[in-house]
DNA sequence: CCAGAATGCAAGTAGTTACTTACTTACACA
DNA sequence: TGTGTAAGTAAGTAACTACTTGCATTCTGG
């Protein structure tokens, strides 16, 4: 499976013949066959078994150190989309062809837009943010740039903010800036409500 | 060439049959080779004629009112990416196979970046907008929440802003706001800055 | 009205594809 | 020692691929 999902990455899925996949995997084309039946079972099994373990970091429920928190998710966030941009890409090219791909395809994503919508709305509620904005919006601008980036700069590094590595952190805080929350304070109580968050539960 | 296209959007560069071609061509298979020489040189001719004949909106080189020319230009860019997504969604996907096609896939997306940071730089040096920021950075957050939109909203909607017809503006208006640029405001009413964020917070 | 160009048709080539069948080997376990 | 199971080998199938050749047909411009 993890033969197969490699060569998907490098090729697709008309791509990957079973011929590719069984030498990657330095196996017999037949055993391909006997074990997952067809190319396209294989390939289907490879690729919900890589949308499963995903590492993703989480965002905490009740935000404490928003550009720390923001930053980390974000960095987290590209550098998962950047491991897998070759399937993501692929996957994407070949939606329309397979349709069955897209509940695989659209999980992560999915996940992150809820959890990043929730904790912006929290920020919200709390009275952090000065300015007025809809969450749903000021995350898709963030996941938005986010994905372009891992996306795009290979292909045109130009186009993205330099250096890449701090690229995920920018988007983070042109975020925050946006919506009107403080950057680079803390706030004094961080532990307290994390601390009162465990005790309550 | 239109045929082509049109195919290629379907069904990428290997799904592109000869004969799924010449048939959306209304044409036989073998007058392809005569015209063309190969298939490789027909979808080449095609990507490339479509390339060249993209019908954007331009900036103006001086800002005169930042929300109605940003909100404009972004509605004719995700219209753009929307008319085009199937074959960029292909594109994308092949180009780590056919590094040729890359030239002719950044075009666009280059063009815009650069067109955009130039507006956003001049906009910064007039004063206009009260924040801190980098164009580079700026110009990412706007166009990959575009470029996200049209890739992803028909895959899950329920990601990007509502209602679609209004998510350009809105991702431009955001940008604007997270500049610190007046919205809702002409030029000539550029001291009633304070105030209205007063209001909105 | 006619030469030359473009197109169509029928047939074929050589290679690749997913997938099958029939048979053999290696190994774990009882 | 025997037995079941997973794996390998060899060969082949039918369909599809890009692309070619030879010849008949149609269209067009001078």
């Amino acid at each position: 499976m993890d033969a197969a999902a490699q060569v998907f990455a490098q090729h697709g899925f008309r791509g990957s013949t079973t011929r590719r996949i069984a030498e990657a995997a330095g196996v017999n084309e037949i055993t391909i066959f006997r074990q997952f039946g067809s190319k396209e079972a294989l390939i289907k099994e490879a690729m919900q078994h890589l949308t499963q373990s995903n590492g993703l970091a989480t965002l905490p429920d009740v935000p404490s150190d928003p550009e720390r928190e923001l930053t980390l998710w974000s960095e987290s966030f590209i550098q998962h989309l950047r491991l897998q941009s070759s399937i993501i890409r692929k996957t994407m090219g070949e939606l329309e062809e397979r349709p069955e791909m897209s509940q695989c395809a659209s999980y992560v994503p999915r996940q992150a837009s809820i959890s990043l919508c929730h904790y912006l709305a929290t920020l919200k509620r709390q009275g952090r943010a000065r300015e007025k904005f809809e969450p749903k919006t000021a995350s898709a601008m963030l996941m938005g740039a986010i994905f372009a980036d891992a996306m795009g700069r290979s292909m045109m590094p130009d186009v993205y903010p330099q250096p890449e590595a701090k690229a995920a952190q920018m988007y983070a805080r042109f975020l925050l800036r946006a919506i009107g929350v403080e950057i680079g304070t803390r706030r004094t109580t961080t532990k307290q409500t994390k601390r009162t968050k465990q005790l309550s539960a």
